[in-house]
DNA sequence: GATGAATGAGGTTTCATTCAT
DNA sequence: TATGAATGAAACCTCATTCAT
């Protein structure tokens, strides 16, 4: 509801809204071209791509494309940012109009992996920054904790699974897809129900506790058959 | 004896040979110091360190690395296919000497993300070249094939998880392992165990298709309770 | 009449008349705005000042300011002439009314000093193309020739001191300003102080002779006490 | 005595003295090339110019300069340092040599004259850094007070004369000779004179208060003559 | 064989000037 | 005509690799 706010702060496309000042139209759509062309060569290769190559795919000048954006890495931000925004709203809406809490939560695992997770440049977030921006990872805890919530009401979900634990599945999840992007497209669906089928409530066994800055209790684990007993 | 450091499993020195020419001694030396550090350095930073930094933590110049690494690359495959192998190693052992085999698969897990994952160059790995080396995915293919089947026949796996499945599980919980290398050290534990639960046979939802190079059916989960009836 | 537009100190609009165009007018003050603000950004900052500051600080686009100015260059000169003439105007004026020759030499350099030499843009132009135009150091040249003249005739300035003497004198000190602007503001009058009493007829040494484009016999000075003999 | 030490550390060229380690031989040459061939190049053009023009005068690549001085603005400096590090020793040993305070004083500013002032970079740092380093300030300045003292002692300076009066006069005058260093090169001598016969005690009108920071009583100064009285 | 200085292509960023709106 | 976005040629700096000592 009240998350999944405009990735953009001005939509700028609002329809019987004609352009303010007539300059913006051309700077608008560079900006788009630039932002398009960015999301796509930083998801192909990562962030370490030449700048030029994103100007050239824009179809800009290295000028242009520094006007709008200081800086490479505020160009990766933007970017990045966009992205998850328009992702995370869709998965909003999507989660919203799931009646099931069970298919809402598979649900947004299914459609952030087949959005985002192609993208080198976002997984790459996950390590070096630990998720694309401060702000999209508090609006996506956020969406998690609200799906984890539902799932938890309906009694779906095992009892001590966090939301910290939903957010760390889907960057590691998100691995795998890039991983087996080229040679083996869709294998991560199989790694998805996997993991689902382990976060079902009918896994009883309690999770291992996470011991912040501590190595926690070694323990590894056990046959599954254990578990009944 | 104490010269010949082997760099890869093969022994390579004929036990009882005396070094024929007194300057292997220092060269090999050279060439484990340069493994060692470089091991450490792309661990900690990935593969994009400057060589400068491995060439200071090992004490030799840059000629003398490069005359033992032809290039960057090079260096990092080797570097990658020696710490897999040694790792690959103590993992087989252990796993031969753990009976019950759920508990030497769950331990082959721990085992690997406590080892390797907190390794930068290695998870970068499986998104740049799909794992190590192709030796290493090889090696490590066929052990986990091993493992596979060992709690296949003891009735304790999931009956479709096949072996792609297990090696794409290890590389997307490694990178779970690097997010949270710093914030919430041992989290991934708890992934593991989930993950684990999702592999015992006590699913019997069947996993969906792998369809190689096309996309599979989307149909994406529903509510666990289902699958019993 | 309206049109032309002086780029000396003639005020450019007699009073009374509309512009005959309504669009000159504009112009004539966005030119006014763009060479105030570019007199103020290059006294402060030099010459080497991004063009869009002026821009910004003038209130007019970029192509605005070089529909006027062809160039920055252009710019820059001709902003430093008309600063340089309203200067010399007020000098002339102020020299005029002043009827002590030494008087009037000692206060052009005061006003001159306080005016212009807190200007980093025309400090510069010394060294770069040995002061801001031709026609400045031309009239300023005959300005203060005027005023050495004032002086010889009364027998109060030293008899070989000539006019390009006066003129190096007034660059350098502009430096002089320049240097102790933050730190120490003032201290330039002391300097000045100095440099009037070398010049005072008072001192009968002769100078060394400029012998052009020929080192000069380097006889370096004596101490002051044997002048007189 | 004291002060005038070593410009560089090291001063390499030492007799007698076999260089440590043979690698540094070359790797000296080339920072010797260097620095000769950026203190030509900012001597001429000021600090501004591209880096390449220095390497490529230097004989040098790009990174062999950037090993040696990890900064344009670092190699600046060093030059600098350099340059009026070796004058600095040169100007005291003169200094000392000669017994009358006046002619060690007029020496001095001769010399500095002669050998730094045509240098642009020096000049511009005198604006831009009051002086090519804090260093050379600090040890400039404690020259000029010794030599300050010394005519003070013999009551050849005019009383209120300070060191800061001195320094600022130096850089003043630099300006000066890099103005007219191509069209007429050595009439800087005639404003030196000018300036030294300003400075002596014959001159006992007292000079303007310096006020820090605050503007001194504007009062500009009178007829010469009138110093009698 | 070892060393580390040298190389120079390539990366990011700036800014005087032009041009579409 | 005014605007300010677009341009792209440098400028500074990095780093994988080579080479003289």
């Amino acid at each position: 509801m009240t998350l999944a706010d405009q990735p953009t702060p001005v939509p700028d496309g609002a329809p019987g809204q004609p352009a303010k000042r007539g300059r913006r139209a051309d700077a608008e759509r560079n900006r788009a071209a630039i932002m398009e062309a960015a999301g796509a060569v930083f998801a192909e290769h990562g962030g370490t791509v030449d700048v030029r190559e994103i100007a050239r795919r824009s179809g800009v000048g290295m000028g242009t494309l520094y006007r709008h954006f200081p800086t490479k890495d505020d160009l990766l931000l933007t970017v990045l940012e966009k992205q998850f925004g328009s992702w995370l709203a869709d998965a909003h809406q999507q989660a919203t109009a799931t009646e099931d809490p069970w298919q809402a939560l598979s649900g947004f695992f299914e459609q952030m992996l087949t959005t985002q997770a192609g993208n080198r440049a976002v997984v790459e977030s996950y390590t070096t920054r630990g998720g694309p921006t401060a702000s999209c990872a508090q609006r996506c805890y956020a969406f998690i904790d609200e799906l984890r919530t539902r799932c938890m009401d309906a009694g779906l979900l095992r009892p001590d699974v966090t939301t910290d634990d939903l957010v760390l599945l889907s960057g590691s999840l998100s691995q795998a897809v890039l991983t087996t992007a080229d040679s083996r497209p869709g294998q991560w669906r199989r790694l998805l129900r996997i993991s689902l089928d382990g976060l079902s409530s009918r896994n009883t066994e309690p999770l291992p506790e996470p011991a912040p800055s501590t190595e926690p209790e070694p323990e590894p684990s056990t046959s599954p058959g254990r578990s009944t007993s």
